[in-house]
DNA sequence: GATGAATGAGTGTTCATTCAT
DNA sequence: GATGAATGAACACTCATTCAT
């Protein structure tokens, strides 16, 4: 149906799968090209510019995360239930996927962040505002903004996957349970008694 | 005084303000050179290479940021006052001191941060084992390692303030008080009655 | 018909004339690309690095000797006319093609003269020794190795090929005859009656 | 006496050095002075330049080589004997002094080497010429201009050393003996009845 | 005389992008 | 649309030489 989308999807996971093994400086394009078999200017079809292809690649991978978290999440259940869920389930994707949360890391500090990017509306962000709205609203959780809860949520996440990749050997050594950094993070964010 | 250490400092400095501007990825040594105002050669008068250079801007920084936050502890203090203290402490370097959060965020993703970096004892780490077995010992803390502690506390710490950093005017403007993770990490990491 | 080829020739062409002018010292890549008038970067089309550059000029060089002498051998010949031809032949390239002779020189004493270099098989190499050993089985020459033979040979069209090239002038003003070398270096390598 | 001459010796003799082990291209400034013990301001002292610095060395290596040779011969033996020891001395420096070998290999290819250097009267070779004609006009050698007999017998002590030096291994496997390359050579200039 | 920090042109090499085919 | 050879500015780093001390 899109023989041409095809191609395109070739180069964005051939730039997603360097980017997680290299980061962003050992992915040049001729190498982007080369594992998704394509043609050096093939890309140029396709994008723009490098620029455009890491924007893309920013989209696809906020995409993924939203999805994946939003369409596990079950309304029904009791929040903190749904919280755990929340954790469990970005925490597995980027286990699971690691160039995501590799691609993440790399972008967010890189020049192509630029507060454009940072403004722009997302289904993620709009989903998340959604539902930490909702936790406070039925009493589960503080009463602050909705940001500053999915800020304090998304940074417990992101530090522990982080840690998770970068210095597996260490925490397994010193018996660390990262997964205590879920616990942690629903007391920070509950309403206390 | 000491006119030799005073290049030295100056091609640190340059450094440490191109990397905060424009990342690793727009820090060339011709351009860390010009902004010290010296020859490109000269660099390597006082660094070995560039990874040389990084290497002692890490040191550099972290040395900075062990001295700010233990320096101004109080030990004789309620212990709660002192986290408090902490977290405004190095909140604050980072809000002073823009450079040193920025350089630390680029380290850590980059290829620089090898295993061997980070199997490194330092004084801030060792710092903070024992700033939050005291925490655990006096009964305030959640029995958990130290180690699980300064994660929860350092990760909050960045992610507000790369969030101060990049969306000041969007949280000024949702009247979002970042501050307010001060709190939420205390209870993260409160012994819970 | 080959229209890749031509330009990688143009390359070495350019790399050989530099070579032969200036020494290895005096051939940096972008000469190398401007006088073959291609870009910089096309170089590393066509070579992997400067190396591998080199040692392709090495083997195009040692595969020009190989043809031109073993191409106007005459088996047929007696031996005595056969050593005399391939003199002059090797003698006659080295001063139509001054770049070959002084590309070996310069290789020869470089740092990529490697013990793997040298240890390389070559078909020039066996072809002498054949050469020699046939010198040797019919009598012509003395009972020594066929190695040592060559060792001679080549020493000494080297090093009258250098002395033509170098001090010409003086030479002539001198009245010296170089084809007397071939003389010589005969009576040193035959059997003495 | 001479307290300056002392410095400057230091320093040809660290360039000496440096060159053996790691020929001309190995050889900065830099590490010369080092060697030395001087700073690398003071080469500057004593030398105008690189160039000055590799001039001297060439006198300094030919005059070592003149020394050496002329000293040795005793003109009151038999000429077969006088040409026999003015090879294996020639021969035997080279092998105790291979910096001399390899600054003369190097040396004579470089652009060091004009025509200037090379129409230069030398004692050496003024030795060489008077040498070479006593043996002609003894009758030992062949009625040819003296210069035509060094040619062959230099050309073959070079060539014999340079492969003992850069292909020992080799040489030893294969049971050759170079030192037959010295009577391949009495047999290329004497008198053949 | 001696020092060695400073210089800056020059080195080999990379890589985003273009364009003739 | 697809190709990949060609480009050339940019990069990290070297080194002969200078000059203030």
């Amino acid at each position: 149906m899109e023989p041409i989308a095809e191609k395109k999807k070739l180069i964005l996971e051939s730039a997603f799968d360097i980017i997680k093994d290299q980061g962003f400086h050992g992915c040049p394009m001729s190498l982007v090209a080369k594992n998704a078999g394509v043609a050096a200017g093939t890309i140029y079809t396709y994008f723009e510019s490098k620029n455009d292809l890491i924007f893309e690649l920013y989209f696809h991978a906020k995409n993924i995360i939203y999805k994946h978290v939003s369409q596990k999440d079950d309304p029904s259940l009791d929040f903190k239930t749904r919280f755990f869920n929340y954790w469990n389930n970005l925490s597995q994707l980027y286990l699971d996927r690691p160039e995501i949360q590799r691609f993440f890391e790399q972008f967010m500090i890189s020049p192509y962040n630029t507060l454009e990017v940072q403004n722009e509306d997302s289904p993620w962000y709009n989903w998340n505002g959604n539902f930490f709205k909702e936790g406070i609203d039925k009493g589960y959780l503080k009463n602050l903004s909705p940001e500053i809860l999915f800020i304090m949520v998304i940074g417990s996440v992101n530090s522990m996957s982080k840690m998770r990749q970068n210095f597996n050997t260490k925490i397994t050594e010193k018996g660390i349970d990262l997964n205590q950094l879920a616990e942690m993070t629903w007391d920070a964010i509950r309403k206390q008694k």
